[in-house]
DNA sequence: AAAAAAAGATTACAGATGTAAACTGTAAGT
DNA sequence: ACTTACAGTTTACATCTGTAATCTTTTTTT
């Protein structure tokens, strides 16, 4: 939430990668991302390098050939600021709102409502 | 959804004044959006400007002196596409992961998840 | 009609972002 | 020990974005 924690698109894809992985070399942070898609290696480099200067991701000494990244930030935390920039710049923070747009567009039935009910009431 | 009717952070501000409005001349904007703080009209002028080269907003003539921009896209399909983009990169589509997080954030209560049953009811 | 005011249109510019190459130091092979 | 390859680090660059000034044309005002 932080200016620090601004995370861009294309970091994000870094990001999501290490946030599953928990902790990853350079090389096989290229290799998870480029599953889909080749990805220039270079270019992940500098996206890590920008993580590390934003203090979202550290940079930790593996061995003497490489070294291991670690996200700094959860990725409930990121979540959690993401869904808030969304829900105010797009529905001046309304929930409601958001739910009964997502609703008309058909994004969320009412199968998935229901369940989330129950899902809710077990928490409780 | 397509290309040209990806709009900035700055650009949805004279969006929404638009879609609330209907249609306004270039005085009319500045003075909208100026009711929060001061804004600049040599900004606004641009970002108008470059709505209309994305082919969003329209000009107008209104009289000699004046034109009325008008919105070209409405704000349910703006709303539809922004849903979705947020969707897929942050829950990789799954609408009840993401709800689930709203919960979890306290962004959603029971009580606004029954009045949403609730409103789906009465539409069927 | 001349000057002033203002709307429309164009240009400017710094910082962010996506993409990638270049540089540097060290580990590994021969 | 010397060279090579590669991880780490720095630099580059075009485009996008936010912000605004300048230029041009038209309308008012005096």
């Amino acid at each position: 939430m932080k200016n620090t924690e601004k995370i861009t698109d294309a970091e994000l894809e870094i990001m999501k990668v290490l946030w599953e992985k928990k902790s990853l070399t350079l090389n096989e942070l290229v290799e998870e991302l480029s599953k889909e898609e080749p990805k220039n290696k270079s270019t992940i480099k500098t996206l890590l390098y920008r993580l590390i200067d934003k203090k979202v991701v550290k940079s930790i000494e593996k061995n003497k050939k490489e070294n291991e990244y670690k996200p700094l930030i959860s990725e409930k935390k990121y979540l959690k600021s993401a869904n808030e920039t969304f829900l105010e710049k797009l529905y001046d923070g309304n929930v409601n709102n958001m739910l009964l747009n997502f609703v008309e567009d058909k994004k969320i039935t009412k199968e998935e409502i229901e369940k989330l009910l129950n899902i809710i009431d077990e928490r409780e």
